[in-house]
DNA sequence: AAAAAAG
């Protein structure tokens, strides 16, 4: 209806000329005023007395300040977009967490975990999210720069205590991101005694019969769907607050989007929707606007997504053997922090952690093959450092966030089915070191075949990855970082 | 290719 009394090249002129004096002014009710009368002006004919027709007006306007929404940005710095669904209220960024106006509760939380301040991205997503009435959020943020946080404390503020039953849901590509996140909200709503989570996960049977009376749920896909259309243990309609995190994975057709639009539709309009992740590739960017309502946005370029304290290097090899050989040059290195070594498929992990194990290095392996148990057990000894140096998958490329890893190893360069790189994949990889603004190394082991992988993942993010020597690999003992 | 539900 709106975009029906919108027209054409007439309105994209207009809204483009609105567009420059929309950005140097100030976001308030007279600039909501005057972007009304604009809209009210550009209608041909289907106006005569404005006065009378606040309706049409309004219709026009909101049509209006969609189109500004996708063309035009609210700048708030030069690499990074913000867009507000509703400009008439301003755009404010918070220096503190106190200007939030948290429960007492909630604030001893956030302090307890080491937050001072807000991060870079919280400073912005944290006020979008806690507006009042609830607003919807799209937001891209570099890895390891405080997203779980952010939309930990956006679901913590919102349960009511007083109600036994999910009202926050959120979830998560693996097994181990969930229990991790699940740990944030532990963590962070420590003194909100009444606030409880429960994980929606593989391997936490519930007895049959039993209620779940917790109000903040975090799953995986397949479980918590089984939760609420089998069991009918979560009200999709009674949730308030619904986050994807890693939303990219969640929502690409490759990935988990049957399951996720299948819980994600059932959701009651009121419920605000929060979507995360550090990538979003074009088509999955434009697919999420589509699906969630009037978000907010906050997204970076891809050129700014590349960390500059990750160092990264490469080191070109003749075969698979080479790789090995080059990997347990460097092994003495690479123990000194942790480290985190990803390989293409199962069957390459298990491989290349036989042969590590058997030239006595001490690695271990985690993959999906793995009973939900030995992957508990497997990811708290990495955590509590009792292993320094972790072999897997993709199950871990994304969200794992283990302070002291200070190198990530491609043994196999992530790549889409075409023989195409996997740039988000590559990314995410490498961004499971350097949290927090720490320093920290990539190596990648590239066959020669596989080199244009890397220069067009190079090229793709304007990032710069050295090449080492194979002879040279001692020297990393002397790259600082 | 990996991940994600049980039974």
């Amino acid at each position: 209806m709106a975009s029906l009394l919108w027209g054409g090249d007439a309105g994209a002129a207009e809204s483009e000329r609105l567009n420059s004096h929309f950005s140097n002014l100030s976001h308030s009710r007279k600039n909501l005023r005057f972007i009304k009368s604009t809209a009210a002006s550009s209608i041909d004919g289907s106006i005569n007395n404005t006065e009378d027709d606040e309706d049409v007006v309004d219709l026009a306007a909101n049509s209006l300040l969609n189109k500004l929404i996708r063309q035009s940005l609210v700048e708030s710095s030069h690499q990074v977009e913000v867009l507000q669904k509703d400009p008439s209220s301003p755009l404010y960024s918070v220096k503190t967490f106190e200007e939030l106006r948290l429960k007492e509760e909630l604030l001893k939380g956030i302090y307890s975990m080491g937050f001072n301040r807000p991060s870079k991205i919280q400073e912005m997503a944290l006020p979008m999210m806690l507006a009042y009435p609830p607003q919807n959020l799209i937001a891209q943020s570099q890895s390891g720069t405080g997203k779980t946080a952010a939309f930990v404390l956006a679901m913590l503020s919102r349960v009511n205590t007083l109600e036994l039953f999910p009202q926050c849901l959120c979830l998560a590509p693996t097994y181990e991101l969930a229990l991790q996140t699940g740990r944030v909200v532990e963590q962070m709503g420590k003194f909100c005694v009444d606030v409880q989570v429960m994980y929606a996960i593989r391997g936490n049977r519930l007895p049959r019969g039993t209620d779940v009376t917790k109000q903040i749920i975090i799953g995986t896909p397949g479980t918590v769907l089984d939760w609420c259309f089998k069991r009918k243990l979560i009200d999709l309609n009674k949730i308030r607050v619904f986050v994807l995190d890693e939303a990219d994975v969640m929502i690409d057709t490759q990935g988990f989007s049957d399951q996720s639009i299948r819980i994600q539709r059932a959701l009651s309009s009121e419920c605000q929707m929060l979507l995360f992740s550090a990538t979003f590739e074009d088509s999955v960017w434009q697919f999420a606007e589509r699906i969630i309502p009037d978000p907010n946005v906050i997204k970076l370029r891809k050129e700014e997504l590349t960390l500059n304290n990750i160092r990264q290097y490469y080191v070109l090899c003749e075969n698979r053997k080479d790789k090995y050989q080059a990997l347990c040059n460097i092994y003495g290195s690479i123990t000194i922090g942790q480290a985190i070594i990803f390989c293409q498929t199962r069957q390459n992990a298990k491989w290349l952690t036989v042969e590590m194990t058997q030239d006595g290095h001490q690695v271990s392996l985690l993959s999906g093959e793995l009973t939900v148990e030995q992957r508990a057990a497997i990811i708290q000894r990495f955590r509590d450092g009792k292993e320094k140096v972790l072999i897997t998958t993709n199950v871990c490329a994304r969200g794992i966030d283990v302070k002291q890893v200070t190198i990530v190893v491609n043994f196999d360069i992530p790549v889409k089915q075409r023989e195409e790189p996997d740039y988000e994949t590559y990314l995410h990889r490498i961004g499971r070191t350097g949290r927090f603004g720490k320093k920290g190394l990539a190596f990648n082991m590239i066959e020669v075949n596989k080199l244009p992988l890397l220069l067009k993942i190079q090229e793709h993010f304007n990032s710069n990855i050295k090449q080492l020597n194979p002879e040279d690999m001692d020297e990393i003992e002397k790259i600082e970082y």
